[in-house]
DNA sequence: TCCTTGCCAC
């Protein structure tokens, strides 16, 4: 299944480098163990500045005295003591040691100082591997995936074997790049050369590969890769459950995570965190508060990560409290644990709270990150809190040193949009210093859906359908938007444009868990054995809904047909039927929770409500972007969404 | 001397 791809030729980096063996030999080897052992027991006890001052002090320090000053320096992260090291390191003579100058690459890529690291690899002549290696390392961690890239095409030309180690970081540099041209088939070419240097039954080799194809979202290679190992350990079944729950394959992830255990593997707080993910994109509840007994009796509970990935969990599934309960419990809190409750209150549409929290975190000391601000802003936009939004905007730059991406942007012009500000989100997007990509014009596009405007629609996916010529969600937002207009030939030109480029309109789908299982709804379902009983419900309530005032939208149905055959349309929709299957299968009184892959529609939204009254029961219905909790004939969103 | 998995937003 490996095509051998031979991608565009990289091009030799500007400066090419020619090893030249020149072996270093100390100057002066002398033997100074009472003072190394000083140094060292400075370095330990973290006391750098007495260590330094024994190196200005002593005549003669060796390699193992520079060594111990450089790993002491990076523990410190002390970047003017790492300078002051560096500049006698080569007073002594040291400069060409290329063991010294491998610690001195890792010092300052610890540091954070790329240049620094560039500069030590420029000016050492004798090029170990492990120098390589190094280099690799800093320039992978830094994001500059690319230069490794074409360092290592170079390596390769003028003959330097690559070893186990290269190989991991080479592949590790094909996702570590902020490239917008995808550097899969570089990643698949390493990979025929790993399988060429016969490393195909290397362990972390191949953990890293299922790794890499997992964040290029190629989930076949990545368990390909995963069923040929002849040894797995729990850091390898990790990944692949990583790979899994990152990439829309939470039932998946469920499988291998039972399979692992069958195994008697014993999960560490790494995977925990993987298989919360998958429950929570799953809002499989019940599974997840499995999951917390085990955390808790497996003494996992004091991991931040796996915190936070309970609070995010319990937010998901639709049990925001016993998320908060998590949170509030949690005795120390990263800007991780934060963001995650931040999120959290506003997938329920709580802004207020969202900012409130937002600001508690910043008294408690802990600077936003970026992700605070998508977060905080998306909670504004759910609530409808433009003014909030923009002053929480402003203040990023402003008072925070963050600039905004293009994710803060479509998070501004979602906010606009929803509110019908749509000319002011526009200006926005004009405005933007960045070029603004697919998520900024789909906003805009989803915002010209809710309010029905032609125009804006039609300039925001004229750029779309070039940036994502393939992604069939902005043709369907197109053709919903003509269809509202009621300007059917446009509506067809749509369709015929989506069939030309083969894509299909992405079928709606819910899913319920009913006694500890989850099952899917799909629109057109023959699978479920109960689907002519649900069928017949959903008719029967739909009728009753009638006369309590229920008129179905089908302004929505994105086709010209009778009005009668544009309601059956409706009553097929998966929501719908998941009420119907958890209102058949739960007892009375019960909470129906439902998940749905798409933006919950008008009419299901209309339907549910009135469902919630008229059967006096609680609805969590948790769409593409938010909750929905139904009760009593109204919605916790206000039916601004 | 250097290697593998994870939390928060879309």
């Amino acid at each position: 299944m490996w095509t051998l791809q031979t991608p565009p030729c990289l091009p030799v980096p500007s400066c090419s480098y020619r090893p030249i063996s020149i072996a270093f030999r100390p100057s002066k080897p002398k033997p100074s163990n009472n003072y190394n052992d000083s140094i060292q027991s400075f370095c330990q006890k973290g006391q750098l500045k007495e260590a330094l001052q024994l190196l200005f002090h002593e005549p003669n320090p060796t390699q193992r005295t520079y060594e111990l000053l450089i790993l002491s320096c990076s523990h410190k992260r002390s970047l003017s003591d790492a300078l002051t090291v560096h500049r006698k390191l080569i007073d002594d003579g040291f400069e060409q040691d290329p063991f010294l100058a491998t610690k001195l690459i890792n010092m300052f890529s610890d540091l954070d100082s790329i240049d620094r690291v560039r500069q030590v690899f420029d000016k050492t002549f004798n090029r170990t591997i492990f120098l390589w290696n190094a280099f690799f390392r800093a320039l992978t961690l830094a994001g500059h995936g690319i230069e490794v890239l074409d360092f290592y095409t170079h390596m390769n030309r003028i003959g330097i074997p690559s070893d186990r180690f290269t190989y991991t970081y080479v592949l590790k540099a094909c996702v570590a790049s902020e490239s917008l041209v995808s550097l899969l088939p570089k990643g698949k070419e390493i990979h025929c050369h790993i399988l060429r240097h016969g490393y195909e039954r290397h362990l972390h080799i191949m953990t890293t590969l299922i790794d890499v194809y997992a964040r290029f979202g190629c989930v076949g290679s990545a368990s390909c890769v995963f069923s040929q190992m002849p040894q797995k350990n729990l850091v390898s079944w990790s990944a692949m459950l990583a790979c899994y729950a990152k990439n829309g394959k939470p039932l998946d992830a469920l499988e291998l995570f039972r399979e692992m255990m069958s195994n008697a593997l014993l999960p560490n707080s790494v995977t925990m965190v993987s298989v919360l993910q998958a429950c929570a994109a799953l809002a499989a509840l019940e599974q997840g508060k499995i999951l917390h007994g085990y955390i808790l009796r497996k003494g996992l509970d004091s991991i931040l990560p796996v915190l936070s990935a309970l609070v995010t969990m319990y937010a998901k599934c639709g049990a925001l409290e016993l998320g908060r309960r998590v949170f509030d419990q949690m005795g120390k809190r990263d800007v991780v644990a934060w963001n995650s409750m931040i999120s959290s209150y506003g997938l329920y549409g709580f802004g207020a709270k969202s900012i409130e929290i937002f600001r508690e975190m910043i008294r408690h000391g802990v600077s936003p990150s970026p992700i605070s601000f998508v977060s905080v802003l998306g909670a504004c936009s759910h609530a409808g809190l433009v003014a909030e939004g923009k002053q929480l905007f402003d203040s990023m730059s402003k008072e925070h040193k963050i600039y905004p991406s293009v994710e803060h942007y479509a998070c501004m012009v979602d906010l606009l949009g929803r509110a019908n500000q749509l000319e002011e989100a526009a200006i926005i997007i004009q405005d933007m210093r960045i070029e603004p990509g697919p998520k900024v014009w789909g906003s805009l596009l989803g915002s010209c859906r809710i309010h029905c405007n032609v125009d804006l629609a039609e300039r925001a996916s004229r750029r779309l359908f070039e940036l994502e010529p393939t992604n069939a969600g902005n043709y369907v937002l197109l053709a919903d938007i003509y269809a509202e207009a009621r300007m059917w030939d446009k509506v067809k030109q749509v369709k015929k444009l989506l069939e030309a480029k083969g894509l299909r309109k992405v079928s709606g789908c819910s899913w319920i868990e009913v006694k500890r299982k989850i099952y899917s709804l799909q629109s057109v379902d023959e699978i479920n054995m109960q689907i002519e009983q649900i069928h017949a419900l959903v008719l029967k309530l739909s009728m009753e809904m009638k006369q309590n005032g229920y008129v179905p939208d089908t302004r929505i149905v994105l086709y010209d047909l009778e009005e009668e055959e544009k309601e059956r349309i409706l009553l097929g929709h998966s929501e719908k039927l998941a009420v119907a299957f958890g209102l058949i299968n739960s007892s009375k009184g019960e909470t129906i929770r439902i998940s749905k892959n798409l933006r919950l529609c008008e009419d299901c939204h209309s339907f549910t409500k009135l469902i919630s009254k008229y059967t006096n029961r609680e609805i969590l219905v948790r769409d593409i972007n938010r909750f929905h909790h139904f009760r009593n004939g109204v919605c916790s969103c206000g039916d601004y969404w």
